[in-house]
DNA sequence: GCCGATCTGCGTACAGTGGAAACTGATATC
DNA sequence: GATATCAGTTTCCACTGTACGCAGATCGGC
């Protein structure tokens, strides 16, 4: 599986690019198709076909993404969309991006970072309880679409009053990103299966207190034991604000 | 969809809790079959199930696990694991705690807790990087098998002498995991159509820096070209003991 | 204004998937 | 021993991702 351009896309126009390795798919859709060369104009922007993937995963969960429902949304067949993807992998890219969408939070203003990276955490967790599927996919690369990179750039943005090396921030970055991401995929994996407005946090404490037992495991029947007891309001929330509070004190530890 | 019973394991025996919502695959996994009522016994045990899962996994990565593939590897056809597992999801699941494993790294001893939670995070990811289709799995459920457990169990303990509240303690490991998942996801994603043993990060930081224009994007740059100048060791390991080591000091913080 | 190269999207085809339904035979309790 | 119950098989189906080849659109170069 070579990772460089095989069948998709214009396969010589700067070659130098190609080279390096940046998928066809990622050139597309951040440049589109630029083509000054024979044959027909694409009739499909990248966007599009996000979107469209993005609308049936919204209705119908992930299962109902596949490569022909997704194009005939788009008045084609299945193989058409391999002109613009090289596997349904890279359509997922494709939809997580698109679904993300760009990070149209407001302008952080005068805020300290503290207060501009939480809101950029916030908005993030808004986005992936919009689209809980997102967190069922496994991109194939590492994030390189053109929304990926503006929440980068918009975390680094806030990260700016710092001291931190650019590549700490950068790690900093990621630390918040994947709390978020793994915060989210508990909460919403934890809500399943409970009659919506109920409090899930209770329920799985009494679940895994009847399955482990107290001498094995003390500490952990301690912790359900405290939690079982339910707390007033929502767990999750809390639970959010207290890891997100952590991240930012390591931060500023490191700072 | 109901998580609760509906055809899989013995229905009646402890209907209490069952109904609580303790999934048949988790109980199979703890308790085993402990049936005394008519019709024939199992012929398996759900540790050989995911063993077999996994061996597949860690051959030919996560498209060779198909229901038949495991099947036949036990002697078995694809309708036969329906007995154990109510869909393809549950046996991911089982195959997720078995590649995990046990959590046997070194006892603590008087450590500090910091090196304790250090200790349990880089053993944690070793058997990720050990099993890596594990991060492109999403498990349908919280996690409640007994690895996983022990995992927890192992994890609250290295955060004893720590002052934190026991729901605390639980966030604080929530944290550490997630990081630990998402900087090996990261990192073996980064590595992936790269010459085993060349340093991927400047790689992908050159193919950002070819995508992006700097005046958009001027922070991302800006860290991009730091990074692209190629540190000397390898890069995600220094970043790994970052991200650890902010999660620490935060966890510090709150205690 | 034409030619030949080159591309797009379509139709067809295929091996393989997860899972439903009905079945066979073994096994426990009564 | 009778009978209800369960384990595993067989057969089947709708559907999946995608390889291959084709018709027609569209360009640069002459």
């Amino acid at each position: 599986m070579d990772t460089a351009s095989s069948t998709v896309g214009p396969a010589g126009q700067q070659d130098e690019a190609n080279i390096i390795g940046i998928p066809d798919y990622v050139r597309l859709a951040w440049h589109g198709d630029d083509g000054r060369r024979p044959g027909p104009r694409r009739s499909l922007q990248m966007r599009a076909i996000a979107a469209a993937g993005v609308e049936l995963a919204d209705e119908g969960g992930l299962s109902r993404v596949s490569m022909r429902a997704v194009g005939a949304r788009l008045g084609m067949t299945s193989m058409g969309l391999y002109r613009y993807v090289q596997a349904k992998d890279e359509l997922l890219a494709l939809m997580i991006d698109e679904a993300i969408g760009p990070p149209d939070f407001p302008a952080y203003g005068q805020a300290s970072w503290r207060d501009r990276l939480s809101a950029w955490a916030y908005a993030a967790r808004s986005r992936l309880e919009a689209h809980p599927w997102v967190l069922g996919v496994s991109s194939p690369d590492p994030p390189a679409l053109p929304y990926q990179i503006q929440w980068t750039e918009r975390g680094l943005e806030a990260l700016q009053p710092t001291p931190l090396a650019e590549t700490e921030k950068l790690s900093a970055l990621l630390l918040v990103n994947v709390y978020v991401r793994g915060q989210t995929q508990l909460a919403t994996g934890l809500a399943r299966g409970v009659r919506p407005g109920d409090n899930p946090g209770p329920q799985y404490a009494r679940m895994l207190m009847r399955l482990t037992d107290s001498e094995r495991f003390p500490r952990l029947t301690a912790a359900m034991a405290q939690r079982a007891a339910g707390p007033p309001a929502d767990f999750a929330d809390e639970a959010f604000r207290f890891g997100l509070a952590t991240i930012l004190d390591g931060i500023a530890c490191q700072a």
